[in-house]
DNA sequence: GACCCGGAAGGGAA
DNA sequence: GTTCCCTTCCGGGT
């Protein structure tokens, strides 16, 4: 039985199960992304169909509308599709041209609203061509779906934005903070949804219409109440009040606390192309059209009144060293996630300046590499590394008076600028055993140093910005502090 | 001037 | 109390 067949019979037996139904539909997602249009059977054709009314959650299409094969229904125009199916032709003509337009590795963003070739090239589809990110999605999730987004010739473009975990940014009322220039440009139709907006609208400047990848990939899913709609898109204005913004409401969904979490999410949405897009989804590599609209979506977000993208940019490079997002070199305004955000793992976080940073200032090459080895390794030191411990091993150190060790403040920073090589965390390696007794004591709880460098580590300083002192011999002797 | 870089110090939340 | 993830500021570079 051909396989397109199977499918259909499966996708019968399934349907009582929501939850099986959903794998049918990601089965023939993945089946219809192997192959051209233009080769698909009939069979293949009506199973599309049938895929297009579970993705966007539209009427069943009666198979004998389009029995044809898939050379045939290229063919077809907007106006053929939509004298077949009047209510949802032009979806599904948009659809079939997304997907033509991806096999044929020739996406050209301009046929979107016009009338296009649907020519077929013979080219194998790239094998992430369709794949969503899957990061946020979840079964039960279900507030995604379709956003007709009218274009400036009042025609439609089905948008992805289901599977993804619906992000709902805090935004403010727009009298506040956005200034109207750098937010979306909005004319309100009553009736139909936002507009999308117009690159040539962005103050930037930028060329967002080259950004097609996310339409391409995104493509339409389940349809989505307009109340929804304006839950997602917090730019989007009401209709009654034309160009006025809503103020957003917060959710416990908007949870994106982590930046490239933010943008991410900001991705995953067309509404923000304006702000950032997909450069090169296959690579993850996205573009920031409008920083400083960013900047404040994201200060928003963080209740950062004052975010600013040089600021933000600083939040980003500390991505790189964790190898979560890195510039694209020689691009402005371009950066790439290093892998697929859907893998960055929980405990690979974006920063960890003070540990790192401190100990740049007080190791060697070889132990900082070290350091980013043992990093990698989530926290755990890495187990081929041959290790002393002296932990528990008390060290009184004597704190000159300047150093008011009651305050708090004081003992952060102390401890925050103490370093000691081969050592990840002098916070976490020490913690004082009497605040408020002077001289100081430190207690070694988790120190573990390499085998070779014991000697060196040994009788070496431990250094912090206002002191300097030698690590005795005799980690029990008590040491002045000379600063 | 805009963007980019990384050090340094500190804030705030979990 | 500790740790993480920025935020803020800075000097310098392209």
């Amino acid at each position: 039985m051909p396989i397109a067949e199977r499918l259909i019979s499966l996708s019968i037996g399934f349907r009582a199960a929501r939850q099986v139904d959903m794998l049918f539909n990601e089965a023939v997602f993945h089946f219809i992304q192997a192959k051209h249009p233009q080769q698909w059977t009939k069979d293949e054709v009506a199973v599309w169909l049938r895929w297009c009314g579970e993705e966007y959650s539209i009427e069943a299409v009666p198979a004998d509308k389009f029995d044809m094969n898939g050379k045939a229904l290229c063919l077809l125009k907007r106006s053929d599709f939509m004298e077949r199916v009047p209510k949802n032709g032009d979806l599904l003509y948009n659809a079939l041209n997304k997907l033509v337009q991806k096999n044929s590795g020739a996406y050209d963003s301009s046929t979107t609203s016009g009338t296009p070739s649907l020519s077929y090239q013979n080219v194998t589809p790239s094998p992430s061509a369709f794949q969503i990110p899957q990061q946020f999605s979840s079964p039960d999730q279900t507030n995604g779906g379709l956003v007709l987004l009218p274009r400036s010739n009042a025609q439609t473009t089905a948008v992805y934005t289901t599977k993804v975990k619906p992000y709902v940014p805090i935004l403010p009322h727009p009298a506040n903070h956005i200034t109207k220039q750098e937010i979306l440009p909005v004319t309100t139709v009553p009736g139909i949804l936002s507009p999308a907006p117009s690159p040539s609208d962005t103050g930037s400047g930028s060329d967002v219409d080259s950004c097609t990848e996310y339409d391409d990939r995104l493509a339409c899913r389940n349809p989505m109440q307009p109340s929804q709609l304006n839950y997602m898109n917090p730019l989007r204005p009401t209709m009654a009040t034309g160009s006025e913004l809503v103020p957003f409401l917060r959710s416990k969904e908007s949870d994106c606390r982590l930046l490239w979490e933010f943008i991410y999410q900001l991705l995953q949405n067309p509404y923000y192309k304006e702000y950032v897009c997909w450069e090169k989804l296959d690579d993850f590599v996205f573009r920031i059209n409008n920083p400083t609209g960013l900047a404040q979506l994201w200060g928003h977000q963080k209740n950062r009144t004052n975010m600013t993208y040089e600021k933000l940019s600083r939040a980003l490079r500390y991505y790189y060293r964790m190898n979560i997002i890195k510039k694209v070199s020689g691009k402005r305004l371009t950066y790439k996630f290093m892998q697929p955000p859907a893998n960055i793992q929980k405990g690979q976080r974006g920063a960890k300046p003070h540990s790192r940073s401190h100990l740049l200032t007080t190791c060697k090459d070889e132990e900082v590499d070290d350091y980013d080895s043992e990093m990698r390794s989530d926290d755990t030191i890495s187990s081929e590394l041959s290790q002393t411990s002296i932990e528990g091993k008390p060290i009184k150190i004597e704190i000159p008076d300047s150093h008011d060790l009651s305050r708090r403040d004081s003992r952060d920073k102390l401890t925050r600028s103490m370093s000691y090589p081969g050592m990840r965390h002098l916070s976490s390696a020490c913690h004082s055993t009497d605040m408020s007794d002077q001289p100081f004591d430190f207690t070694m709880t988790t120190l573990k140093r390499k085998e070779k460098s014991v000697d060196d580590s040994v009788s070496s300083a431990i250094t912090c910005s206002q002191l300097s002192f030698p690590l005795p011999m005799d980690l029990n002797s008590p040491v002045s502090t000379n600063s």
